[in-house]
DNA sequence: AATGAATGAGCATTCATTCAT
DNA sequence: TATGAATGAATGCTCATTCAT
């Protein structure tokens, strides 16, 4: 492939990947993809032999993305188990904000069918398996609950990181915040972290038992 | 309106829930909701003016439907603020299971416009108003973190049984288990409560500690 | 199906005849054959599931045509043996001028496909079976060759009435003579039963034969 | 043009061949001929301004081969004119079944346009003046008609000979047997110079005469 | 001479919506 | 109240043809 068809290729993913995740793949119009790309429609149908092509290729793409950030967690140690929850909180939360493409896709994908599922496990598998290691270890130090999973664990911090942003709307409403706010999501980040505390909170109720013990 | 054509109305009502809540606003297909109502396609236009207003009384429909459930909880009292994590959870996650057709209109809702907000609020803010007052009581009799506002609480409940259900293709993946699985649901709810616990934790660390000093 | 529809679907098979029968399946165009019929375009889609469904009811409209043309052969006796060829000839001749939709059609459908033959068959048997005994009969009576099935002769008539028109473009050029001209055509029937003649030309040689041996 | 321009062009032509004749000049396909040929598809329109130019070529060049092989014809002398029938008859079946691409685009070219029709008339001349005066002396001696001309004797022939073939999807359920059968094809080619025959046929009536008349 | 990249007009088909009865 | 008939504006996709290298 010519220099020239990389980049075109590449704009029609780009535009492809905004308008799928604005849309979803219902919604989404082939001829708006064009138009933003800046090409002609045919252009699409040849590197991507159809639409559904074209839908799986932005959804493999957009999951590689949070593949490769998750690589920055393989620089975290057993020391760093105290904070792990906070790094990993503010990672998807930041994540999220700063790729909204990625949980409307992912959301898009939930609903509309679920068939690239696939990419997703394939590309975290890697920072996951060390994190785990991190996380069973934390267990044995009293970190982390004995009786949570580390799937558990994990899956919670991605669905508050993820229905923040997801169900931004309607939680705005039910709340009375605005979510959109940084300083509210500054202020649930803190909160969630209270909440899901082992660490401080053992710490806190030590020193309280302390002073009664003695 | 007559009682036949209240009946009718409430079949497409029906008919569109289903179809909406499966494919969205844009996948959904006026005909397919016709024929699911066995009525005849100009009906949908002589009760509900054009699809978009359809769509928004399906909204509406399934939010308030959410709202009636809720008023279950005007039952709870003070005395129920410790179990209050896992009433709340599980009825959310049953709720979820029960009516699919409400995450998916509420996620669908989320991607696509978030126009009907207001609604939910409208219906939920009682029952919430009741479980806030409980909620206070139990900060200070230090069953809840005095620094998680119920706000935030809630909003951790909701973004769990929310995930759960509504990531369910990708999360079996990511976290290599079947959530379609009762007992693995079950598994699930208790870890987090685990997780979510202060009462119950502050209670087996005392224990723990008592047996230590002991 | 109401009258008016009747009607529609009437002017959109008709069209439809004229468009296939001029440019063939892949030739034709949808839009062309709803703004001959003075429809909309989707009437089409409503009335004939697709492109390809309408071409069949087209051929099979056609066929039939012919099918219900030969039913007057039934009114043939066997003392109608000595003129049956020309009146066979005469007949596709004649329908061939006046229905060119019908040869067109025949050698598009052999040429693009043949998947609607079994109709002609189904159409044509019960004016074919009286015929056939007709001609057993004649070839007893020494009208018709006796080592000539039915099947040839028929098949030889149908080649001469289908080519005339079927090359005429190519034939005039070969031939020399504008066979569009209806003195030309009389002059090729005649000729052409000359040809095939039995009974005449047995005459003529008995003729010859008693002026011989007597 | 240079030696490898000549050999793409015949690669041109010879795919272009079978992609017209096999879907006529609106189902063939610019790209197919191109990825047939091996060749990139702007060399067609190199070579051959377009795809009207093109099937131009196609038709002169399937209608040139024709020619070619009647140039056989002019070694027939007035001796075989007892056997022409059989020789014509013979030479256009086996001819059709060993180029279907000719019966093909030439009954594509009469349905679509006409246009290339004066091709055949210059590139066969010579061969039917050759046939014509053996014919003519074939008349005076009584081995052929004398009413019937040699332009309707030859087309008796040809319109067997291409009905055969073009219609043979057609045919094969009108007359209940399968024409593809060489042994099929026999019987016909017998039956249908019975049916033409003049010489023949006298001979064996005389026969008949004599032995009554004896 | 040859090729990969790009385009505009077209094409079958669908959809939300309105009309006539 | 209810239905069958009809429409205009898309919508995904293809094709012959041209441009740039």
């Amino acid at each position: 492939m010519q220099q020239r068809a990389v980049e075109t290729r590449g704009r029609i993913l780009e535009a492809a990947v905004r308008e799928f995740s604005d849309k979803g793949f219902h919604g989404a119009r082939v001829d708006v993809i064009a138009t933003a790309a800046g090409v002609n429609k045919q252009r699409i149908y040849a590197y991507f032999a159809n639409k559904e092509t074209l839908f799986s290729e932005v959804i493999r793409h957009i999951f590689t993305l949070i593949g490769d950030e998750e690589a920055l967690f393989l620089d975290l140690g057993d020391d760093d188990a105290p904070h792990m929850s906070e790094i990993l909180l503010r990672h998807y939360m930041f994540f999220h904000a700063r790729v909204p493409e990625f949980w409307r896709l992912l959301a898009w994908e939930n609903l509309e069918s679920g068939r690239h599922a696939h990419v997703l496990k394939d590309v975290r598998e890697t920072a996951f398996a060390h994190l785990r290691r991190i996380y069973h270890a934390g267990q044995r130090t009293g970190i982390f609950h004995e009786r949570v999973s580390f799937a558990t664990y994990l899956f919670v911090l991605s669905a508050i990181a993820f229905f923040y942003y997801a169900n931004q709307r309607t939680l705005s409403q039910t709340l009375n915040r605005d979510l959109a706010d940084p300083a509210v999501r500054e202020q649930v980040i803190r909160e969630c972290l209270s909440l899901l505390a082992t660490h401080d909170h053992l710490a806190s109720t030590e020193a309280m038992h302390q002073g009664v013990s003695r």
